[in-house]
DNA sequence: GACTTTTAAATGTCTGACAAATGAAAATTG
DNA sequence: CAATTTTCATTTGTCAGACATTTAAAAGTC
């Protein structure tokens, strides 16, 4: 692991080094890097910047310090908990840093969700048949604010997704899905529309335990129009008001 | 913005306070930040603490820095490529990480892309094709290594999907179509196994090339079943002499 | 007006210091 | 001897101060 020192930009090339000898495998989970002093030495470099290094590795989740003796560094095994956070902060933001239309956004998450439609069908359990029930039930409440109802969309449809019981896909998919929630948010809905989008998640509910895939995908397809449309029509009004 | 001084991890307290604001919008694209010396009088810090918590928001690509005067540090527009490289090294220490089998990570793989594989049936562009056609080619190609031949698969898949152009989409998949590729070059194919892959994608590409979705989701799903089978003789034979 | 020099502001790095936590080893005690 | 307490070395967390380097604006020069 070789550095320039010349370089002003020590610190990251020092967490790249360490970066990449725990994605190569040089480093295995739990195993505990140099000391930060040892570290200086190896990398003939000052304590500080070792540590900025350090604290770059900490942020993407890679490895975790300890103090005390017999502390130290450690190589953070990755969990899919930790890294859908991630995943979840870091599409929200590409969302709303490149202006990406509702229509793309939205068209991406159906697609990825009907994707896990059919699997869902064969194996989502009565646990998350509850869950979508649960919040069904829930959306049908009057008094609910929007950012509320926004949320416990957003959990029936992680239920249709988890019910897929794949926790790769239930990863990926919770950046499509939580990421487009701010932006839903900005559309507000009607009572009446809250209605019928009750009425297709509970078509979608019924299809998932008949284990029908043709009623859910026919459901969330219903839903993405629908919700398209609704959308289209907030957003061209709200350009007419902007004259 | 307030943080614990009593708490020893003030560089991870004042990375939250500043990434909460770049999240809340508080702090736009481009916004300069204070300067470290400002930041450190503000939550009552060594300029060192600031500088750890400015190096992991680094880190996460949040914010860049510049020397100099009118230097200092600002936040970072996400971009998707940027976004994507990240992803997909998080994506394939998850896999590594996690135990995930190969059945569990190849059907993930599957179902995303083929939801991609309708959009990218409409969209799909010249430049689309021939990357396709080029890459079956070279996967053609006797003298190809096992890892080549991955990355151009890799990249066939790639081309597929950045066929349905949807920038979220591509930015989704990319993490389970490449963060596969360290599990498919531990099963190392046979000659003869390329013949049929080749088949495969070039029933894909005459697909798309037609438009005709029904004929790439059967050349996909049969891909899919294919390589599970490979796979699974593989593992076993694995198992086997391991005895 | 165009060019050069100066200067102030900012990040990058190093050193040395002390605080705080932590577990092992040593000392103490019953 | 066993259990408990104390000591101690190690390591991270934080700070202050210093200097190097970069950078662009400001001042000076022709």
């Amino acid at each position: 692991m070789k550095i320039d020192t010349t370089s002003p930009d020590l610190s990251a090339q020092i967490a790249k080094a360490i970066r990449e000898a725990i994605i190569s495998g040089e480093l295995s989970v739990n195993d505990r890097l140099p000391s930060e002093a040892e570290l200086s030495e190896q990398f003939d470099v000052g304590r500080t910047t070792v540590r900025e290094a350090l604290k770059r590795l900490a942020a993407q989740n890679l490895i975790r310090t300890q103090r005390g003796a017999f502390g130290g560094a450690f190589v953070n095994k990755q969990s899919f908990q930790d890294a859908q956070a991630a995943h979840i902060t870091t599409s929200t933001l590409l969302l709303s840093m490149n202006d990406v239309s509702f229509d793309t956004a939205w068209e991406a998450r159906f697609a990825l969700e009907a994707a896990c439609a059919p699997l869902s069908c064969q194996r989502r359990t009565a646990d998350h048949l509850a869950t979508m029930r649960a919040e069904i039930h829930r959306q049908g409440q009057p008094g609910l604010t929007d950012e509320a109802f926004c949320a416990s969309d957003v959990a029936f449809h992680r239920a249709l997704v988890d019910g897929a019981q794949n926790p790769v896909l239930s990863y990926q998919l919770a950046g499509a899905v939580e990421a487009i929630e701010p932006l839903m948010n900005m559309i507000t809905f009607t009572a009446r529309s809250r209605e019928a989008i009750c009425d297709m998640h509970t078509s979608i509910a019924d299809g998932l335990e008949a284990q029908d895939s043709k009623t859910v995908e026919a459901g969330l397809s219903a839903l993405e129009t629908y919700t398209l449309t609704l959308a289209r029509d907030v957003i061209t009004s709200r350009d007419q008001q902007r004259r």
